[in-house]
DNA sequence: TCTGTAGTTCGATAATAATCGAACAAACGA
DNA sequence: TCGTTTGTTCGATTATTATCGAACTACAGA
Protein backbone atom coordinates (compact mmCIF):
# COMPACT_ATOMS: atom_id res chain seq x y z
CA UNK A 1 0.00 0.00 0.00
CA UNK A 2 1.21 3.50 -0.33
CA UNK A 3 3.81 5.02 2.41
CA UNK A 4 1.20 6.34 5.37
CA UNK A 5 2.95 9.67 6.95
CA UNK A 6 4.06 9.62 10.41
CA UNK A 7 5.13 13.14 12.01
CA UNK A 8 8.82 12.46 13.46
CA UNK A 9 8.93 12.54 17.16
CA UNK A 10 9.73 16.26 17.41
CA UNK A 11 6.84 17.16 15.07
CA UNK A 12 4.22 15.48 17.32
CA UNK A 13 2.01 18.10 19.44
CA UNK A 14 0.14 17.94 22.54
CA UNK A 15 -3.08 19.27 21.34
CA UNK A 16 -3.35 17.53 18.32
CA UNK A 17 -2.00 14.20 20.95
CA UNK A 18 -4.67 15.80 22.97
CA UNK A 19 -7.31 15.81 21.02
CA UNK A 20 -6.96 12.37 19.05
CA UNK A 21 -7.18 11.00 23.06
CA UNK A 22 -10.72 12.95 23.44
CA UNK A 23 -12.52 10.53 21.38
CA UNK A 24 -13.96 7.33 23.18
CA UNK A 25 -13.87 4.68 20.41
CA UNK A 26 -10.14 5.53 19.81
CA UNK A 27 -9.39 5.66 23.43
CA UNK A 28 -10.92 2.49 22.88
CA UNK A 29 -8.35 1.62 19.99
CA UNK A 30 -5.37 3.20 22.26
CA UNK A 31 -5.77 0.65 25.11
CA UNK A 32 -6.25 -2.34 22.72
CA UNK A 33 -3.17 -1.71 21.53
CA UNK A 34 -1.69 -1.30 24.57
CA UNK A 35 -2.97 -4.23 25.73
CA UNK A 36 -2.55 -6.76 22.39
CA UNK A 37 1.43 -4.65 21.45
CA UNK A 38 0.22 -4.90 17.96
CA UNK A 39 -2.70 -5.40 15.94
CA UNK A 40 -4.33 -4.98 12.60
CA UNK A 41 -7.19 -2.83 12.19
CA UNK A 42 -9.33 -5.32 11.55
CA UNK A 43 -8.24 -7.08 15.05
CA UNK A 44 -9.97 -4.30 16.59
CA UNK A 45 -13.58 -4.34 15.49
CA UNK A 46 -15.47 -1.44 17.00
CA UNK A 47 -18.76 -2.04 15.01
CA UNK A 48 -18.11 0.32 12.71
CA UNK A 49 -17.14 0.07 8.57
CA UNK A 50 -13.80 -0.01 7.99
CA UNK A 51 -13.77 3.16 6.24
CA UNK A 52 -14.93 4.93 9.73
CA UNK A 53 -11.93 2.78 11.64
CA UNK A 54 -9.47 3.97 9.30
CA UNK A 55 -10.52 7.47 9.81
CA UNK A 56 -10.24 7.06 13.43
CA UNK A 57 -6.58 5.51 12.87
CA UNK A 58 -5.72 7.81 10.54
CA UNK A 59 -6.18 10.82 13.34
CA UNK A 60 -4.01 8.92 15.55
CA UNK A 61 -1.30 8.13 13.27
CA UNK A 62 -1.30 11.66 12.14
CA UNK A 63 -1.22 12.85 15.56
CA UNK A 64 1.84 10.77 16.58
CA UNK A 65 0.37 8.39 19.02
CA UNK A 66 0.23 5.27 16.67
CA UNK A 67 2.55 3.77 14.05
CA UNK A 68 1.43 2.02 11.31
CA UNK A 69 3.90 -1.18 9.55
CA UNK A 70 2.67 -2.82 6.36
CA UNK A 71 2.86 -6.49 6.59
CA UNK A 72 1.99 -8.38 3.58
CA UNK A 73 -1.81 -7.38 2.93
CA UNK A 74 -2.18 -6.04 6.38
CA UNK A 75 -1.38 -3.15 8.59
CA UNK A 76 -0.09 -3.95 11.97
CA UNK A 77 -0.58 -0.80 14.39
CA UNK A 78 1.26 -0.07 17.57
CA UNK A 79 1.51 2.65 20.02
CA UNK A 80 4.83 4.83 19.80
CA UNK A 81 4.99 4.34 23.55
CA UNK A 82 8.53 5.37 23.89
CA UNK A 83 8.59 8.47 21.52
CA UNK A 84 5.22 9.74 23.87
CA UNK A 85 6.61 8.79 27.36
CA UNK A 86 9.95 10.79 26.49
CA UNK A 87 7.70 13.67 25.18
CA UNK A 88 5.03 13.71 27.26
CA UNK A 89 6.03 11.32 30.48
CA UNK A 90 2.96 10.00 32.09
CA UNK A 91 0.22 10.85 29.45
CA UNK A 92 -0.28 7.47 28.17
CA UNK A 93 -0.01 5.46 31.80
CA UNK A 94 -2.87 8.51 32.89
CA UNK A 95 -4.89 7.77 29.93
CA UNK A 96 -4.99 3.92 29.92
CA UNK A 97 -5.54 3.89 33.41
CA UNK A 98 -8.84 5.32 32.83
CA UNK A 99 -9.27 3.88 29.41
CA UNK A 100 -10.70 0.51 31.40
CA UNK A 101 -13.89 2.39 31.61
CA UNK A 102 -17.24 2.35 29.01
CA UNK A 103 -17.17 2.79 25.35
CA UNK A 104 -20.88 3.25 23.59
CA UNK B 1 -25.37 35.89 38.06
CA UNK B 2 -27.09 33.10 37.21
CA UNK B 3 -25.58 30.20 39.07
CA UNK B 4 -22.88 28.32 36.50
CA UNK B 5 -22.89 24.32 36.34
CA UNK B 6 -19.97 22.55 37.62
CA UNK B 7 -19.76 18.81 36.85
CA UNK B 8 -19.39 17.35 40.62
CA UNK B 9 -15.69 15.38 40.51
CA UNK B 10 -17.16 12.34 39.97
CA UNK B 11 -19.09 13.28 37.12
CA UNK B 12 -15.33 14.76 35.35
CA UNK B 13 -15.12 12.29 32.21
CA UNK B 14 -11.53 11.73 30.90
CA UNK B 15 -12.08 12.51 27.17
CA UNK B 16 -14.05 16.14 28.30
CA UNK B 17 -10.62 17.31 29.91
CA UNK B 18 -8.50 16.11 27.40
CA UNK B 19 -10.58 18.10 24.43
CA UNK B 20 -11.16 20.51 26.45
CA UNK B 21 -7.69 21.29 27.03
CA UNK B 22 -7.06 19.96 23.06
CA UNK B 23 -7.33 23.59 22.09
CA UNK B 24 -4.22 26.04 21.75
CA UNK B 25 -6.42 29.23 22.94
CA UNK B 26 -7.84 26.76 25.89
CA UNK B 27 -4.26 25.42 27.25
CA UNK B 28 -3.10 29.22 26.95
CA UNK B 29 -5.71 30.00 29.30
CA UNK B 30 -5.32 26.57 31.88
CA UNK B 31 -1.55 27.70 32.08
CA UNK B 32 -2.37 31.27 32.88
CA UNK B 33 -4.59 30.06 35.45
CA UNK B 34 -1.98 28.21 36.69
CA UNK B 35 0.08 30.87 36.88
CA UNK B 36 -2.21 33.47 38.61
CA UNK B 37 -4.17 31.12 40.77
CA UNK B 38 -7.34 32.76 39.95
CA UNK B 39 -7.98 35.43 37.49
CA UNK B 40 -11.25 36.97 35.78
CA UNK B 41 -12.04 36.40 32.29
CA UNK B 42 -11.58 39.56 31.37
CA UNK B 43 -7.75 39.71 32.85
CA UNK B 44 -6.73 37.12 30.81
CA UNK B 45 -7.29 38.84 26.96
CA UNK B 46 -6.78 36.31 24.26
CA UNK B 47 -7.67 39.08 21.52
CA UNK B 48 -10.61 37.65 21.04
CA UNK B 49 -13.95 39.05 21.70
CA UNK B 50 -15.81 38.41 25.49
CA UNK B 51 -18.40 36.22 23.64
CA UNK B 52 -15.67 33.97 22.66
CA UNK B 53 -14.11 33.95 25.16
CA UNK B 54 -16.80 32.91 27.72
CA UNK B 55 -17.45 30.46 25.25
CA UNK B 56 -14.24 28.52 25.61
CA UNK B 57 -14.20 29.50 29.92
CA UNK B 58 -17.71 27.29 29.37
CA UNK B 59 -16.15 24.67 27.60
CA UNK B 60 -13.71 24.38 30.69
CA UNK B 61 -16.00 24.47 33.10
CA UNK B 62 -18.40 22.23 31.46
CA UNK B 63 -15.43 19.94 31.19
CA UNK B 64 -14.67 20.13 35.03
CA UNK B 65 -11.27 21.63 34.45
CA UNK B 66 -12.03 25.31 35.82
CA UNK B 67 -14.62 26.68 38.45
CA UNK B 68 -16.23 29.39 38.18
CA UNK B 69 -16.34 31.38 41.43
CA UNK B 70 -18.86 34.68 41.20
CA UNK B 71 -17.30 38.19 43.32
CA UNK B 72 -19.42 41.17 42.70
CA UNK B 73 -19.84 42.09 38.85
CA UNK B 74 -16.34 39.37 38.14
CA UNK B 75 -16.25 35.97 37.77
CA UNK B 76 -13.06 34.30 39.37
CA UNK B 77 -12.00 31.96 37.82
CA UNK B 78 -9.50 29.18 38.98
CA UNK B 79 -8.16 25.24 38.41
CA UNK B 80 -9.81 22.44 39.64
CA UNK B 81 -6.27 21.18 40.60
CA UNK B 82 -6.79 18.89 43.52
CA UNK B 83 -9.88 17.10 42.35
CA UNK B 84 -8.28 16.59 38.43
CA UNK B 85 -4.78 15.75 40.57
CA UNK B 86 -6.53 12.78 42.06
CA UNK B 87 -8.95 11.90 39.50
CA UNK B 88 -5.98 12.28 36.69
CA UNK B 89 -2.88 12.49 38.67
CA UNK B 90 0.56 13.94 36.58
CA UNK B 91 -2.16 15.05 33.44
CA UNK B 92 -2.40 18.50 34.97
CA UNK B 93 1.39 18.97 35.07
CA UNK B 94 1.93 17.50 31.83
CA UNK B 95 -0.20 19.69 30.20
CA UNK B 96 1.42 22.78 31.85
CA UNK B 97 4.92 21.76 31.63
CA UNK B 98 4.52 21.77 27.77
CA UNK B 99 1.80 24.51 27.13
CA UNK B 100 4.39 27.01 27.59
CA UNK B 101 4.90 26.49 23.89
CA UNK B 102 2.73 29.00 21.15
CA UNK B 103 -0.64 29.93 21.07
CA UNK B 104 -1.24 31.50 17.54
C1' DT C 1 -32.43 55.07 40.27
C1' DC C 2 -29.23 55.60 36.79
C1' DT C 3 -24.86 54.19 34.87
C1' DG C 4 -21.02 51.47 34.17
C1' DT C 5 -18.81 46.98 34.45
C1' DA C 6 -18.46 41.96 33.75
C1' DG C 7 -19.78 38.27 31.64
C1' DT C 8 -23.49 35.20 29.74
C1' DT C 9 -26.71 33.92 26.18
C1' DC C 10 -28.73 34.18 21.62
C1' DG C 11 -28.60 33.75 16.74
C1' DA C 12 -26.42 33.30 12.60
C1' DT C 13 -22.52 31.78 9.85
C1' DA C 14 -18.35 29.48 8.91
C1' DA C 15 -15.15 25.92 9.74
C1' DT C 16 -14.04 21.06 11.27
C1' DA C 17 -14.93 16.59 12.02
C1' DA C 18 -17.59 12.11 11.94
C1' DT C 19 -19.94 8.75 9.30
C1' DC C 20 -20.44 5.37 5.82
C1' DG C 21 -20.96 3.35 1.13
C1' DA C 22 -18.43 2.76 -2.93
C1' DA C 23 -14.41 2.71 -5.61
C1' DC C 24 -9.66 1.90 -5.49
C1' DA C 25 -4.79 -0.09 -4.52
C1' DA C 26 -1.34 -3.34 -3.01
C1' DA C 27 0.16 -7.74 -1.76
C1' DC C 28 -0.54 -12.53 -1.45
C1' DG C 29 -1.90 -17.28 -2.71
C1' DA C 30 -4.08 -20.58 -5.75
C1' DT D 1 -3.32 -13.99 -13.72
C1' DC D 2 -7.39 -14.02 -11.11
C1' DG D 3 -9.57 -13.70 -6.97
C1' DT D 4 -9.15 -12.59 -1.91
C1' DT D 5 -7.87 -10.00 1.81
C1' DT D 6 -6.75 -5.62 4.00
C1' DG D 7 -7.13 -1.19 4.32
C1' DT D 8 -7.08 3.50 2.12
C1' DT D 9 -9.28 7.22 -0.34
C1' DC D 10 -13.20 9.63 -2.38
C1' DG D 11 -17.51 11.95 -2.09
C1' DA D 12 -21.50 13.24 0.02
C1' DT D 13 -24.12 14.07 4.20
C1' DT D 14 -24.68 15.12 8.83
C1' DA D 15 -23.20 16.69 13.20
C1' DT D 16 -20.35 19.39 16.16
C1' DT D 17 -17.72 23.29 17.19
C1' DA D 18 -15.81 28.01 16.73
C1' DT D 19 -16.59 32.75 15.98
C1' DC D 20 -18.48 37.16 16.87
C1' DG D 21 -21.96 40.93 17.18
C1' DA D 22 -25.89 42.12 19.68
C1' DA D 23 -29.02 41.73 23.31
C1' DC D 24 -29.46 40.62 27.96
C1' DT D 25 -28.63 40.04 33.23
C1' DA D 26 -26.74 40.99 37.60
C1' DC D 27 -24.21 43.58 40.65
C1' DA D 28 -22.00 47.73 42.53
C1' DG D 29 -21.31 52.53 43.12
C1' DA D 30 -22.59 57.47 42.44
Amino acid sequence: MRALRHPKAEEIELTRVLYALSDPLRLDIVRQLDREGEATCAALDCGRPKSSMSHHFRVLRDAGVIRTRTDGTAHMNGLRRAELDRLFPGLLEIVLAQAAAKIQ
